[in-house]
RNA sequence: UCCGACUUAGCUCAGUCGGUAGAGCAGGCGGCUGUUAACCGCCGGGUCGCUGGUUCGAGUCCAGCAGUCGGAGCCA
């Protein structure tokens, strides 16, 4: 008998011919018997988010003492003649003509993944085997799409991908806390004449840190590149806990030369709808079943975002609107403050009703880089604040007046040395450019309607867990 | 880190006025059926998060601790 091993996805497409012999390999995840003298048995490989039905006859020789043990989790490969089966439910289905049970499972009663619906809580304790589920796997299927989209949309546009550094010896940005990373024995610290730790026996000779943004590296190749992003892991050590952070999440940075604000919201925009677009295209089996299962407006909302176009308003007019209003807020308004979650969602969830860019915030409240506008007190800066999730992009124009830069870093308290690479860019042929930075995870959030940061990451990282 | 809610079977939950525990799903066995979230019947399965207190008696009331979830802050 000759077969050819093939996906569950390529069979179901119809890209095998009726008639022909294949092989399947991949996991049970229901069986049922038929007194007609065969089992119905559906399998699932992960390449697309249907299973496949073998339908396995009672005459193989290994039915009763195998096939009709058969439960959840089992892995086996089945070799049949694909069958195509107009009105039932399944385009077509395996007629087996051999089941070889590969792995089985040890204890069905206590398998963690039952044949049952399960709650998302409870699969993040078994994220070893929580990838089996529909949902996880539709998950992992969207944000592969994404991630794919993402380097096509770039690689399209003549954007160079620059991997930045994951350790960093610098608090670069001054935001946030950092995870360290030293050799140093904790147990037994090298100190210096003075008491305190001895960072030049340390592996870098220096303090040395993960990072919490690729922008600044990123800068210096855009100032020879003209277009690049970065897309890799990201590293914050707050301690929060809420449903949209993570301590290692992962981030997308473009950043462009010659670009002002406007033509950065511009990008932002494009970026955006580019990668829903293929979200919509691509993945269609999943996103029904996240329309189906987890949020009913998903598709449409991805649809809606798509085919219009992104609301901007200037912090003021944002500021104004929200003063407007009527709403009672716990953070009062009034010029000069940060946007509270409770303001971001009136203005995208209720005001808007879609994504909205604000832009021009009050330089006291954003990074020293930020490029100053010419009232002399808002800069560059753009937040993209989306339903339901909150601010998904945020950033800038970059400061390229080098006097400017320095003021706002004195201003800040920060030390213009520990800058002194990123202040030579202004120093030799800088030029006006700006970017943002996109969270990968918030972005698969609003494309799937699924509420919780940590189940759309394989091994969420937060305060207190780093299991598996 | 702050505020709030929750913690009972493998999972999701109910448990009245304080009187030593129940359902659905999952699992096992049987029945039925080209089935497809199959259906019907039977069975096994519990240190009621932990520690202490009140009480003749605590899943239930009180205190502390732990964990989980939601919200806030920080941000992507």
């Amino acid at each position: 008998m000759s077969s050819s091993i093939r996906s569950i996805a390529e069979v179901l497409s119809g890209a095998v011919e009726a008639g022909s012999t294949v092989t399947v390999r991949g996991w049970v995840r229901t069986r049922r018997d038929s007194k007609a003298g065969l089992s119905f048995v559906h399998l699932h490989d992960g390449s697309c988010f249907a299973t496949i039905q073998a339908v396995v006859p009672n005459s193989l020789s290994n039915y009763p003492t195998e096939v009709l043990k058969l439960g959840a989790g089992c892995s086996v490969i089945v070799t049949g003649e694909v069958i195509a089966t107009p009105g039932r439910e399944q385009p077509c289905e395996l007629r087996a003509a051999e089941v070889t049970v590969v792995g089985w499972v040890d204890d069905p009663e206590t398998y963690p993944m039952a044949k049952k619906a399960h709650t998302l809580e409870y699969l993040r304790e078994v994220a070893h085997l929580r990838p089996r589920t529909n949902t996880l796997g539709a998950v992992t299927r969207v944000r592969h799409c994404l991630a794919q989209a993402v380097h096509r949309y770039f690689h399209e546009r003549g954007f160079f991908w620059v991997h930045t550094p994951i350790i960093t010896a610098a608090d670069a940005e001054g935001a946030g806390e950092m995870f360290r990373v030293s050799t140093l024995d904790t147990s037994n610290l090298p100190r210096t004449r003075e008491g305190g730790v001895d960072h030049s026996k340390d592996f870098f000779g220096k303090p040395a840190f993960l990072t919490v943004s690729g922008q600044l590296n990123v800068e210096t190749y855009a100032m020879a590149m003209s277009k690049v992003y970065t897309f890799g892991p990201t590293f914050r050590a707050e301690n929060s806990n809420t449903s949209r952070h993570l301590a290692e999440f992962w981030m997308i940075e473009p950043e462009v030369a010659f670009n002002t604000l406007r033509e950065n919201a511009a990008l932002a925009e494009d970026f955006l709808k580019y990668l829903f677009k293929a979200v919509l295209t691509e993945r269609h089996d999943d996103m029904a079943f996240f329309a189906d299962r987890v949020d009913p407006d998903c598709v449409g909302r991805l649809e809606r975002l798509v085919a219009s176009n992104f609301e901007q308003m200037t912090y003021s007019d944002a500021i104004a609107a929200l003063e407007r209003s009527g709403e009672k807020f716990e953070f009062a308004v009034k010029w000069g403050i940060d946007l509270q979650s409770e303001h971001e969602r009136w203005l995208t969830e209720k005001h808007v009703g879609r994504p909205v860019v604000v832009m021009n915030y009050p330089k006291d409240i954003k990074a020293f880089y930020m490029r100053l506008n010419d009232d002399d007190r808002t800069v560059a800066a753009m937040d993209v604040l989306a339903p339901g999730i909150g601010e998904i992009i945020g950033g800038s124009q970059r400061e390229e007046r080098l006097d400017v830069l320095d003021r706002r870093i004195a201003e800040m308290g920060l030390v213009k040395e520990h800058y002194w690479w990123y202040r030579d860019l202004r120093r030799y042929g800088t030029v006006p450019h700006a970017g943002f930075g996109l969270g990968f995870e918030r972005t698969i959030l609003y494309a799937t309607g699924i509420q919780n940061i940590r189940d759309v990451i394989p091994f969420p990282r937060t305060p207190g867990h780093a299991e598996f």
